[in-house]
DNA sequence: TTAAATTTGTTAAAATTTTCACTATTCGAG
DNA sequence: CTCGAATAGTGAAAATTTTAACAAATTTAA
C-alpha cells in the first residue's frame, strides 16, 4: 500500500513571520515596488536571507532565480496561505477601553477582518453603539448566528467563562487579551496576547541589555 | 542582582514565559496558595514540569526539593529578574483609540508600569485630558526630561519618525504597537506588538489546524 | 531511625529552528 | 550565443530550545 506521504510539518515561527511579510510587501506595493529580493525583503524585515527563502519553501516556489519576487505574487500567495482573500467575521466580549478600541481598530478590516458583533457582561454597556455595531447583552451569545472568530477583552477573572460560552457558541478560534490562561476543547484554537508581559519583556531586556550584537526585535 | 551563571545566555522563550508565570503565581497568592510544585505549576499554565524547572535554573535555585516552591518567594525572585519591584515610568505617543485604551490599561499599573505623558502628532488632541494626563505636542518631547520607556500608538506611516523622537529624547525601551518595524541605534530595545499579525496567525491555524492526539480528519 | 514518597536541579538526548553552502536557473551585456 | 552576475531553492550543519531521566535532598509515616 502507497501511504500517503506526510505533510511536513510547519514551524510556528514561520508561521508568524509571514504576516510581517505580508504587510511590508503591501507597504512597498504602494510604493510602486514590483519585485524584491530574498536578501533585500530580509534586510528591510530584520532576518537572514535564507530564512526567508526558507519560510516561503515550505509552501512552493514562488520566486525566480536571478530576478527575485514579484510582490503582487507573493502578496497572492502568502494572503492565500493566511486566508486573507476572504472576509472573516469576529465577534468581540468586553467592550471597555481596550475592546472599544479594537472594534474601532482600521488595520482589522484592511485584512478582512470585520467585527461584526459585540457582547458584554455589564448590562449598562448594553445597547451602547460603537461605530455600526450596538452592544449586546452576552446571554444573547449563544443564539445569534455563529461567528468563528471571537475576541475576548474583559477582565481576566471572567475569561474563562466568556471562552466557554464562546466555544459553546461554535467560536473555533480566539483571540485572549486578558492575560489569563483559558481551557479550551480539542479543535479550538487560541491566541493570547498580553500588554503588560510584553512590557514586562521589554523591560527585562532593558535593565540586562548588553550593548553588543544587536537588539531584540519583535 | 543575580550573580550566577551570569554568563550563559538565557533563552528568549524563557524570558517571555517568566511574565506567565508571575501573573499566575500573583493569581494563586490571592487564593491563598503557598506552595506549589513544579507539576502543578506546569499544567496550570501549560507546559512541561522540566520546561518551568530549566526556565528557573538559568537565574538560581529557588525551590525546596520534596516541597516545591514558596509562592512569595518565587513572586519575589521573578519580579526581581523582571525588575518588576521598581516604578517604571513610560511615555505614550498618539493618543487615539489604541493609545487612550493602552493609557487607561488597568494592568500596567499593578506591574509597576505608569504612563506619565503623552503626545501626539495630531495637534488637535493635543491639551486633551486623559486620566491625569494631558496630552502634549510630540515637539515637546525633546524637550521634557527623560523617560526610559515608550509606546507607540500611531499610524503606521510615522513609526519611524516617532521612533527617532523618543530615542533622541533619551528613551531606552521602545514597545511599538504600530505594525512597521522601527530602526533604532545599538543599545535601544525594541518590541513589537501588532494586533493584526495575531489574528492572521489565529486564522492560518484555524483552517490548517488538526486536533492534536489523534488525527482527526478534516 | 529508617524507608518510602516527593520533588528539585541538572545533564544529556531529542526536537526544532536557523544558518550555511552549494546547485541550478535566469537575465542582460557583449 | 556565451559569459558573468544575481538570486532562488534546498540539503545538511549548526545553533537553539525542549524534553526526558535521574541523583540528591527533603518530608512524612511508621
Amino acid at each position: 500500500m502507497i501511504l500517503k506521504k506526510k505533510k511536513d510539518k510547519i514551524p510556528e515561527r514561520t508561521i508568524t513571520r509571514l504576516p510581517i511579510y505580508y504587510n511590508f510587501l503591501l507597504e512597498i506595493q504602494k510604493n510602486d515596488i514590483r519585485m524584491i529580493s530574498s536578501q533585500e525583503m530580509a534586510r528591510k524585515v530584520g532576518i537572514k536571507a535564507s530564512q526567508f527563502r526558507k519560510d516561503l519553501s515550505y509552501f512552493g516556489e514562488f520566486g525566480t532565480q536571478g530576478l527575485g519576487y514579484s510582490v503582487e505574487h507573493l502578496i497572492e500567495k502568502i494572503g492565500g496561505i493566511l486566508h486573507l482573500n476572504y472576509r472573516h467575521n469576529a465577534v468581540i466580549v468586553g467592550v471597555g477601553n481596550l475592546g472599544t478600541a479594537l472594534m474601532n481598530y482600521p488595520h482589522f478590516g484592511e485584512w478582512g477582518f470585520h467585527i461584526v458583533r459585540a457582547y458584554d457582561l455589564d448590562t449598562s454597556k448594553v445597547g451602547r453603539k460603537i461605530g455600526y455595531t450596538t452592544v449586546k447583552d452576552i446571554r444573547e451569545l449563544p443564539r445569534d448566528i455563529m461567528i468563528p472568530l471571537g475576541i475576548i477583552a474583559v477582565p481576566p477573572s471572567s475569561a474563562q467563562e466568556v471562552a466557554n460560552l464562546l466555544v459553546a457558541s461554535g467560536v473555533r478560534g480566539i483571540l485572549n487579551f486578558t492575560g489569563s490562561r483559558i481551557e479550551v476543547p480539542n479543535g479550538v484554537v487560541v491566541r493570547s496576547v498580553d500588554l503588560t508581559y510584553e512590557l514586562a519583556v521589554l523591560n527585562y531586556y532593558l535593565s540586562h541589555f548588553v550593548p553588543s550584537g544587536d537588539s531584540k526585535k519583535r
